[in-house]
DNA sequence: GCAAGGTC
C-alpha cells in the first residue's frame, strides 16, 4: 500500500482525485479521519500540526523554586500529539505501508509538518521507504509532475522550523512566567510575552505615545475661487502650507486681480488595476466593507472550505502559470457577474496584474465556484462578491484619467488649480469598490483673464498620526516580517483578549503599557520585531546549511540567559512598575466617605468595589459574582459622584453594564431600607448624605454613633438598628428561598428565576418556611409546573421539618434515622406513639422519648410517658403470644398506641380498627383471647 | 495557566 500524507483534508482530497484520474476515489471514515483511496494508494490530510512541542515533564508549577522560570531555557522539549486521532489511524496506515509519500506544502512549517509525519511513520514502521512530493499548488499539471519527481524530505528545511518551535517556546514561556510572577498575576490574568505579540502590542503602545506627545502646529492654506463660464474654479497657493502668519497675510494681501492664466498643462494618467489578493490585502479591501480582520478570515474560510474560493492563507500576489484563469472565468458564468465577465474577456489585459510578492505553496485568492447571494447570505456574499470582483479587476485593463493643470499669477502671487476626468474606467467598471473623484475643470486657455470671486486663508492644525486599526496594524506587521498570513488577525485577537488593547481602532489598555514598559526596559530584546528578523536570517542559513539547529538554539539560549540576568536582578523593581501602573484599570474614584480611591477588587469568584483606605474606611459596595461576568471599569464617569461606570463582561454572553456602581448600590438598596417600619424620604437623604445606604450597615452601628449621624435620639437610634436587624433577617430569608428554589427548580432557556421568586413574594411567599405551607395554586401562579411545584413543597417541608428537629435538639445522626422511617415532623414526633417510633427508625424506645421531650417541650406541648426498652419488649413478646398476631400486626397496633397485653385490652376495638385498618372482629378475637 | 505555527 502506497500512503500519501497531505497537510490538510481538502487537499488530501484533491490529491487523490487528481492521481486517480479516470479511477473512481473511494471516500472511506476512518475513526473520524477521513481517508481517500484508489489502485493501492490511500491519501489521508493532517491538520497542521498534528504533535505540539512542549516541556518535558515536571515543569508545570510555575511557582516552583527549582524550576524557576529560567530554567525553561535549557528544559528539555518533548513532542506532544494534539490530533491523537490522526496520529493513531497514521500509524496504523503506516504498519501497512510499503511505501509513504509526504505531500505536505512547499514552505518551512509545511516541511516541519511533513517531518512530524516521518516521525510518526518512523515509530512505527522503521524500514519503509518515506519519499516527498513538491508543489506550489494543487493542480493536475502541478500534481502530476510532482509525483513523477518525488525527492527526498528537506531535513535542514524543517531543522529551520524547529528552531522557531524552539526559540518561540523558551522566548515567550519563561518571559510569560516570569513577568506574571513578579507582577503577581495569575489565572485568566496572566500578562504574556511573545515575539510576535509584544513587539505588536509595542507598536499599539508606541503610535499610542506619539498621540499624546503631539504638538499641534498651526498653519495657514490659501485659495481663491475665480470663475470660467459661471462654473466655480477653486486655486490654491502653490507655496501650500504656510507656517509663518506674516507671510500667509502678505501673500492673502497681495492676491488681487487681474488674474491671469499663465500656463494649462494637459495630460494622461494611468490607473493600475489592483494586483491579486493576497491575504493580508483581502483583510484590508474587507475591512473596508465593516469587516473585522477576524471576521473577513472566519468567511474567507467558510467560502474555502465550501468550495467557492481557493485557499485563503496566501503571501502569494502572483498567479502562478499553471493557473487557468480562462477556465475560472468559464466556471463563474451563469449568475450575476455574467456581464462583467464579457466585459472581461473582451477587453483582457494581455498578463493578468502582479504584486510584488511571489511564493510557491498557495495561489493567490481567486474565486474557484460559481455562488449566488441566495445561497451564501449576506456576509458570506460580500466576501464571495470582493473576490470575484478583484479577480475580474486584475484581468481587467488600467483605468486612464485626462489630468489637466492651470497655474494662475495674481498681480503677483502664484496660484494653480487641477483637475481630472475618467477617460476609460476599466478595471474600476468591474471593481467599484473605490470611488473614482473625478473633477472637471471649465476649458481655460492660457493669457485668459479670469476674475477673483474670493480670496479665502484658511487656519489649520496639523494632526497626530492615526491610531492603528485592526487592518492597519496587519500591513505594518507585514511589512515588519511580524507573524504569518495565518496567524496576524490571532495575534490581533489574543492582544485584545488578554486585555492588552482595546476599541477599534486599537488603543492599548494601562497593563498593554506597563508590560511593554517593563520588557522595553528590561527585556527589549521580545518587544522589537529585529528579533524576528534575525530569526529568520538564522532559519535561512539553516536552510542552506550553513548553520546548524543545535547552533542557533544554543545562541538564543544564551541571549535570553543574558535577559534573564536582568530580569532577575531587578524583579522586584519590575512587578512594583506594573502593579502600581495597572492599579488605575480597577479604580472607579475617589471614597465618598474618607476620599481614597475606591477600586474593584476581585477574589476568588466574589468581587466588590472596596476603598483603598481599608481597614480605617470600611466603605465598600457589593457587586454580582464574577459568574455574572468580570467586573471591568469604563471610560465613562458620573457626574454625581465623579465614579467610573462598571460593566460585567463574560465570554460569549452580551455584557452587563452597571453604570455608575454608587448609583447603582443606592438604587438597589433602597427597597430594603423602605421595610423598615421608620423609614421616611427625609431620613433616608440624611442616611444617604452620611453615606449610609444599606440595611446591614444600618444593623451593624452603634446607636450613638447612627444618632450622631442622623440627628436622632440614641433611643430612636436603637429603635432604627432593631428595625434594620429585622429587615435584614426578611432579606437573608428571602435570599435562602431564592437559592433554594433555583436549587430543586434548575434555570433553564424560557424560565426566569427572578420572576418566580418576585411572584412568589408577592404572593407573601418570602421564605423557606411559607413556601412550605404555600398553595400549590400559588406556585402554578408563579409559573412552575405541577411536578416542579410538588417537588418544591415536598422539599421545603422535608427542610422545615429538619430545621425545627435540629432547633429542638435531635442530633443529626438520630434525624436521619427518623427522616429514613418517614417520620421526620415535629408532629410525627409529638402524636405518634413512641413505640411505633422505635420500630420504625431502629432508634430505642428510650431514646425516642428523651427526642421527644425535647420537642414537644420546645413545642410547649406536654410529653407522654416513658416506655423502657424492657417494657416494650415484654409487651411484645405478650402480643406475640395471641393467636393471629404477628409482627406485622404489632407494628400497626403500635401506631393506635398498644404495646402489650394491658393497653390491647382496655383499647376501644372501633377506634383502633380506624387508625390501625385490623377488622374490628379480629380486633374482638385478640382481646377476647386475653379475657 | 505560557509562544507561534499549522488547520476547522
Amino acid at each position: 500500500m502506497h500512503l500519501i500524507i497531505a497537510e490538510k483534508n481538502i487537499s488530501a482530497n484533491r490529491i487523490a482525485q487528481i492521481l486517480a484520474g479516470n479511477e473512481k476515489v473511494r471516500a472511506v471514515k476512518e475513526g473520524g479521519v477521513s481517508t481517500y483511496s484508489f489502485d493501492t494508494k490511500t491519501v489521508v490530510g493532517l491538520k497542521g500540526h498534528v504533535v505540539e512541542v512542549d516541556f518535558e515533564p515536571g515543569y508545570t508549577n510555575w511557582r516552583s523554586k527549582v524550576h524557576t522560570p529560567r530554567t525553561l531555557i535549557d528544559a528539555g522539549t518533548v513532542k506532544k500529539p494534539t490530533e491523537k486521532k490522526i496520529v493513531n489511524l497514521i500509524q496504523k496506515l503506516a504498519k501497512k505501508a510499503d511505501l509513504v509519500t509526504i505531500a505536505t506544502d512547499y514552505d518551512t512549517e509545511g516541511e516541519l509538518i511533513g517531518k512530524e509525519a516521518y516521525e510518526l511513520v518512523r515509530a512505527v514502521n522503521p524500514a519503509v521507504r518515506i519519499n516527498r512530493a513538491r508543489f506550489s499548488a494543487i493542480t493536475p499539471a502541478e500534481i502530476r509532475s510532482a509525483f513523477d519527481n518525488l525527492t527526498d524530505l528537506d531535513f535542514a528545511l524543517a531543522a529551520a522550523g524547529e528552531v522557531r518551535q524552539m526559540v518561540d517556546l523558551m522566548w515567550g514561556a519563561s518571559l510569560t512566567r516570569f513577568i506574571s510572577l513578579a507582577a503577581r498575576r495569575g489565572g485568566r490574568n496572566i500578562l504574556s510575552v511573545g515575539r510576535v505579540q509584544s513587539p505588536t502590542l509595542a507598536m499599539i503602545v508606541n503610535r499610542e505615545r506619539e498621540i499624546e506627545n503631539f504638538v499641534p502646529q498651526t498653519y495657514w492654506m490659501l485659495s481663491l475661487m475665480t470663475e470660467k463660464e459661471e462654473q466655480p474654479v477653486e486655486a490654491r497657493h502653490t507655496a501650500g502650507r504656510f507656517t509663518d502668519h506674516e507671510a500667509a497675510l502678505a501673500a492673502e494681501a497681495g492676491t488681487k486681480e487681474p488674474l491671469v492664466v499663465t500656463d494649462v498643462k494637459e495630460g494622461q494618467k494611468n490607473d493600475r488595476a489592483p494586483a491579486p489578493f493576497d491575504t493580508t490585502t483581502f483583510i484590508v479591501a474587507a475591512s473596508r466593507l465593516g469587516l473585522s480582520a477576524a471576521n473577513a478570515m472566519r468567511l474567507a474560510e467558510d467560502l474555502y472550505m465550501n468550495g467557492y474560493i481557493s485557499y485563503p492563507r496566501t503571501d502569494n500576489t502572483v498567479y502562478p502559470k499553471s493557473l487557468d484563469l480562462n477556465a475560472i472565468l468559464d466556471t463563474l458564468r451563469g449568475g450575476v457577474f455574467d456581464a462583467d465577465i464579457a466585459w472581461v474577456r473582451q477587453h483582457r489585459r494581455p498578463v493578468p496584474t502582479r504584486g510584488k510578492k511571489e511564493s510557491t505553496d498557495h495561489p493567490p485568492i481567486h474565486p474557484t465556484g460559481a455562488a449566488t447571494r441566495e445561497a451564501l447570505g449576506q456576509d458570506r456574499w460580500k466576501v464571495y462578491e470582493l473576490i470575484v470582483r478583484r479577480f475580474l479587476a486584475t484581468l481587467s485593463p488600467d483605468a486612464t484619467w485626462a489630468t489637466v493643470r492651470c497655474t494662475f499669477d495674481a498681480s503677483g502671487e502664484p496660484y494653480a488649480a487641477t483637475g481630472s476626468r475618467l477617460l476609460s474606467a476599466g478595471w474600476r467598471r468591474v471593481y467599484p469598490y473605490s470611488e473614482a473623484k473625478e473633477k472637471i475643470l471649465p476649458v481655460i486657455t492660457a493669457g485668459e483673464r479670469l476674475p477673483i470671486r474670493s480670496v479665502n486663508l484658511e487656519e489649520k492644525q496639523t494632526q497626530p498620526p492615526a491610531r492603528y486599526s485592526q487592518s492597519r496594524l496587519i500591513q505594518v506587521m507585514e511589512e515588519h516580517g511580524l507573524g504569518t498570513k495565518s496567524t496576524r488577525h490571532e495575534v490581533i485577537g489574543k492582544l485584545i483578549s488578554r486585555r492588552y488593547v482595546e476599541g477599534n481602532p486599537l488603543r492599548p489598555t494601562l497593563v498593554g503599557r506597563a508590560v511593554t514598559d517593563a520588557l522595553d526596559n528590561h527585556a527589549a530584546t521580545i518587544t522589537e520585531p529585529e528579533m524576528t528578523r534575525t530569526l529568520e536570517e538564522h532559519m535561512q542559513l539553516i536552510k542552506q546549511r550553513e548553520r546548524s539547529r543545535e547552533d542557533v538554539v544554543t545562541e538564543s539560549r544564551g541571549m535570553l540567559h543574558r535577559v534573564f540576568d536582568k530580569l532577575e536582578a531587578h524583579e522586584e523593581e519590575i512587578g512594583e512598575e506594573i502593579m502600581e501602573q495597572t492599579a488605575e484599570e480597577h479604580t472607579v474614584g475617589p471614597c465618598p466617605v474618607c476620599g481614597h480611591d475606591l477600586r474593584i477588587r476581585h477574589i476568588g469568584i466574589s468581587q466588590f468595589i472596596g476603598c483603598t483606605g481599608y481597614p480605617e474606611c470600611r466603605f465598600n459596595i457589593s457587586l454580582p459574582g464574577s459568574t455574572w461576568g468580570r467586573a471591568i471599569r469604563l471610560d465613562e464617569t458620573c457626574e454625581e459622584h465623579g465614579l467610573s461606570h462598571v460593566r460585567l463582561i463574560r465570554k460569549g454572553s452580551r455584557p452587563w453594564t452597571i453604570g455608575c456602581p454608587l448609583c447603582s448600590h443606592i438604587e438597589s438598596n433602597i427597597e430594603a431600607l423602605r421595610m423598615m417600619p421608620s423609614m421616611i424620604d427625609d431620613l433616608m437623604q440624611r442616611l444617604h448624605a452620611h453615606h449610609i445606604y444599606t440595611v446591614s450597615e444600618i444593623a451593624g452601628m452603634q446607636p450613638v454613633d447612627l444618632s450622631g449621624a442622623v440627628g436622632v435620639s440614641i433611643g430612636e437610634a436603637g429603635q432604627l438598628i432593631r428595625e434594620a436587624e429585622d429587615a435584614l433577617e426578611v432579606l437573608r430569608r428571602r435570599s435562602e428561598l431564592r437559592k433554594f428554589v433555583r436549587k430543586i427548580i434548575p434555570p433553564r432557556r424560557g424560565r426566569s428565576h427572578a420572576k418566580i421568586t418576585r411572584s412568589l413574594l408577592e404572593q407573601g411567599i418570602g421564605d423557606i418556611r411559607a413556601l412550605s405551607q404555600a398553595n400549590p395554586a400559588a406556585l402554578k401562579k408563579a409559573g412552575i409546573g405541577d411536578a416542579g411545584a410538588t417537588e418544591l413543597l415536598e422539599a421545603a417541608r422535608g427542610l422545615c421539618n429538619e430545621r425545627a428537629l435540629r432547633e429542638a435538639g435531635v442530633p443529626a445522626v438520630s434525624l436521619k434515622k427518623y427522616q429514613a422511617g418517614g417520620v421526620a415532623s415535629p408532629d410525627d414526633l409529638c402524636y405518634l406513639p413512641i413505640p411505633y417510633l422505635s420500630i420504625k427508625t431502629g432508634i430505642n424506645p428510650e431514646t425516642v422519648h428523651k427526642h421527644v421531650d425535647l420537642v414537644c417541650s420546645h413545642l410547649g406541648r406536654p410529653t407522654p410517658a416513658k416506655i423502657t426498652k424492657a417494657v416494650l419488649e415484654r409487651g411484645r413478646k405478650e402480643l406475640l403470644a395471641i393467636p393471629g398476631i404477628g409482627e406485622a400486626t404489632v407494628q400497626r397496633l403500635y401506631l393506635a398506641g398498644i404495646y402489650d397485653a394491658a393497653t390491647l385490652r382496655e383499647a376501644d376495638p372501633e377506634k383502633v380498627s380506624s387508625i390501625t385498618g385490623i377488622a374490628e372482629a379480629r380486633l374482638h378475637d385478640y382481646i377476647g383471647h386475653l379475657k
